[in-house]
DNA sequence: GATTTTGATGGAAACGGTTCCACTTTAGCC
DNA sequence: GGCTAAAGTGGAACCGTTTCCATCAAAATC
């Protein structure tokens, strides 16, 4: 590989002459920079990051921690993160979780590789994280943003949705269509989005005077297969719900099917609604009623915070855009 | 930050002594180590991934493009690659495309990108790449493996599905259950992947005596959206036709509701079979009949054989893993 | 014409690791 | 006890950039 020094050599100039050149900063002479432009394309040079990294001390990259590769629940987020990213000129390094023992030890790991590769800043979107944790990776990486995960004292790094809002939004519009036997399919005990948006949604549920303690439950861990092992072990208990509220979109999918498979018509047997809004749930049979959380429009606002901090950019940040329920076909009005 | 040099002054030793202790490399003296680890967890000290690159010339990093991060389609792939990595100590770096004007441009762009980053090895997941693109990111890092792109002079580093006798496949099962009159929806006309197994497909039709040309065909670019609009447009021609292949599954979900929509029940009124074999299309309603494709296996080989390149492994490479026709509940016999 | 300013330029030093060689100490052997 | 081999150690040189300073020529100023 051909380095600056041969380009110099070649095109009979100092090795200055060709950084500035290379980075268009300083003055070089008209002659002088076609010469190195020559030199660098007949030797193909190809300056090396690394050896630029280490005297600059910066590398236009953000480090990104993502739980899990699957499914379609993440790639809309990594896709805003991503175009944002490049419309700076700034490059985008990932980490995904799902190699440890739990989430929360992935996303320590992840945030550690992050920043050993030099990332000038981290964007964490991790639930399971202690706020100990958040304390070491701020350590580590002072310049870092948090997704769907709220602390104290991190608050203006903090970039979430209010679940527990939303969840209780979703709990009002099944009470106003009249349910008041409602059944829930959560997400894992563990992560923190679930447990406050179910708290939101049972919460909700008592002020409009029912119950929550007779609300059927049972975990699934977000996927569309345990979200249809979840509805069956429900339906399994006896069918005394007219509604099903599932922690996701992807569990509610899921649900769909057994419902299908055990001859549960929705709406019209079962009404279903799910949470998150991707996009698939707007070709499911029927079109899926669910609670639409703005995750692109979060997500890029924890980015540009990030981007003010490692930068000293000085991007707009709003910290509370609000969720509401998408009302489609799969909740139906009973008397 | 602390350096290596700060390590050593603390722990009272040279540098090599502590850069031994860090490799576990060379002799080292336990007093001497004990005193180098102490002082390394005091001053929080960690290697710069930068400078550690620079001498050594590896990074033991690959890099992976991807066209697009949207939808459930990529991420099954990428989770293969990751874990794979993880298993042999490995580092991913990813790049995305959908940024420039085509997905040619995006995947040499993303290759430069790589190249640049000091990864060791690239694997390039790209249908639109033209022989002389491969050329040029051979010249850039020859060691690389292509997915789903097969071209002649680079054999040994493409690992492909066979679509051409995939889509040979669907048709066939199309017709061994009666299906006369068929409609297709299919992929970009950009992309080499989509025109071989259609090609594949409209051959099969023809051996069964059904003449390709007077098949319905609508495009569309493998996302759900477009599956639905390319549905819509065929069924507006008037439903001539009994059975429906999609060239990917995401589209046949688009199909399948816009089906549903249009009051066509599947399969009573209309077969559907889609392409791929993604998780979701064992929980769409019908459950969808496909090709399943072994994206996860020829992922796996393909990295296998890149690794064998980039660091001598030895891993078992194969190159040809069948595709087959995955039955399920969207496709009727008909008399 | 002397003096200052500006434009170009080359290259040393620095970034933070790894590698390797020279050196000292200790152990092993007869 | 003398000799050799092995263990342990320190640090110079190097990787390929950027940054900065010294130098010099040409242009501008008085």
């Amino acid at each position: 590989m051909a380095t600056i020094r041969d380009v110099a050599k070649r095109a009979g100039v100092g090795i200055g002459t060709v950084s500035r050149v290379i980075a268009s900063s300083g003055p070089v002479s008209a002659d002088a920079a076609s010469r190195v432009r020559r030199a660098i394309e007949e030797l193909r040079f190809r300056p090396s990051h690394a050896a630029r990294v280490l005297p600059k001390g910066q590398s236009q990259t953000i480090g990104v921690f993502v739980p899990l590769v699957h499914g379609a629940f993440y790639t809309p987020i990594l896709h805003a993160i991503y175009t944002a990213l490049r419309e700076h000129g700034l490059h985008m390094v990932v980490d995904f979780g799902q190699t440890l023992e739990t989430e929360r030890q992935d996303a320590l790991a992840g945030a550690e590789f992050l920043t050993d590769r030099g990332c000038d800043g981290l964007l964490i979107m991790a639930t399971a994280l202690k706020s100990a944790d958040i304390e070491h990776i701020a350590q580590l990486q002072p310049k870092f943003v948090l997704l769907n995960r709220s602390v104290p004292h991190f608050r203006a790094n903090c970039f979430s949705p209010d679940h527990q809002a939303a969840g209780a939004a979703a709990a009002r519009a099944l009470c106003a269509a009249g349910h008041r036997r409602i059944a829930v399919i959560e997400g894992p005990a563990r992560s923190s989005d679930n447990r406050l948006r179910i708290r939101g949604f049972l919460a909700a549920l008592e002020e409009c005077g029912i119950d929550p303690d007779g609300v059927p439950r049972e975990h699934g861990d977000f996927s569309p297969e345990s979200g249809h092992a979840a509805a069956e072990a429900l339906f399994a208990r006896g069918r005394t719900f007219t509604a099903l509220f599932c922690a996701n979109d992807e569990m509610a999918i899921g649900a769909l099917a057994a419902a299908r498979h055990a001859g549960i018509a929705v709406p019209q047997d079962l009404s279903m609604m799910g949470y998150d809004g991707i996009d698939l749930a707007a070709l499911t049979a029927p079109p899926l009623t669910t609670v639409l959380i703005p995750w692109r429009q979060i997500a890029t606002h924890a980015l540009q915070r990030l981007l003010n901090l490692c930068y000293g950019m000085n991007l707009p940040v709003a910290s509370d855009v609000p969720a509401q329920v998408l009302n489609r076909e799969s909740v139906a009005r009973i008397a």
